[in-house]
DNA sequence: TTCATTTTTCAATGATTATTGAAATGATAA
DNA sequence: TTATCATTTCAATAATCATTGAAAAATGAA
């Protein structure tokens, strides 16, 4: 992964209201969830979440499908994947712990 | 880890001469490197890097010490540490796998 | 078609953030 | 002390981002 994809990762995912829904899509899971019921789960309105959907979708950390009127978002959890692995990697040394981090060699 | 701790860390990170910053500092290790040197192999300027520098240790990223007229940061990795694990088990539904993300259950 | 529902888009505002150049601080050496 | 080096602070500007309210698409139901 190059160093801006990890940029605009961190940068998507560094916000109050991004942060809870990635959270609670991963907790969903695959089949995700549509738009209207995170809106009410989170208590953001229906345009400002549709703003971070759209951000979380840019970046490509979440995948979306249509079914009816409905649009259902969930994670893609390779791509997050992606970015645990980059962090592991270049900053944190590389280090396979259980506490991830430590000094490198 | 509360949410707003991951967010400001999350943050702190989202930026390019950031994160390359906090990549370098990994790799050199818990005795970290002077100011100076730092911006020299960045190519950034003396006084935003200081600013970088800043937002780094206010979130808990960096530790500084003072060597005579030299000031060394070097990475908290319990920081960073707590950061992927927080990840790992909020945006990665807990995966242990090689692969760090995967579905819940 | 007409209506209600779901979601997105748009424009405007305010807030936060990064960058630049200049000046100031703090530490050491002469 | 004075001079030099390393780093930080400050002020100004520009750029990016989040929030709000209103309107517009898109889908399906009556």
């Amino acid at each position: 992964m190059k160093i801006d994809t990890a940029v605009s990762l961190l940068g998507a995912l560094a916000q109050g209201s991004r942060l809870a829904l990635f959270r609670l899509l991963v907790q969903q899971g695959p089949d995700g969830m549509a738009a209207g019921e995170i809106a009410e789960r989170l208590g953001i309105a229906p345009n400002a979440l549709s703003f971070h959907l759209k951000e979380l979708s840019r970046v490509g950390l979440l995948k979306s499908r249509q079914e009816g009127r409905f649009i259902y978002y969930a994670p893609d959890f390779k791509v997050m994947g992606g970015l645990v692995a980059y962090l592991t990697e270049n900053c944190c040394a590389g280090s396979k712990a259980a506490d991830p981090c430590c000094p490198p060699r």
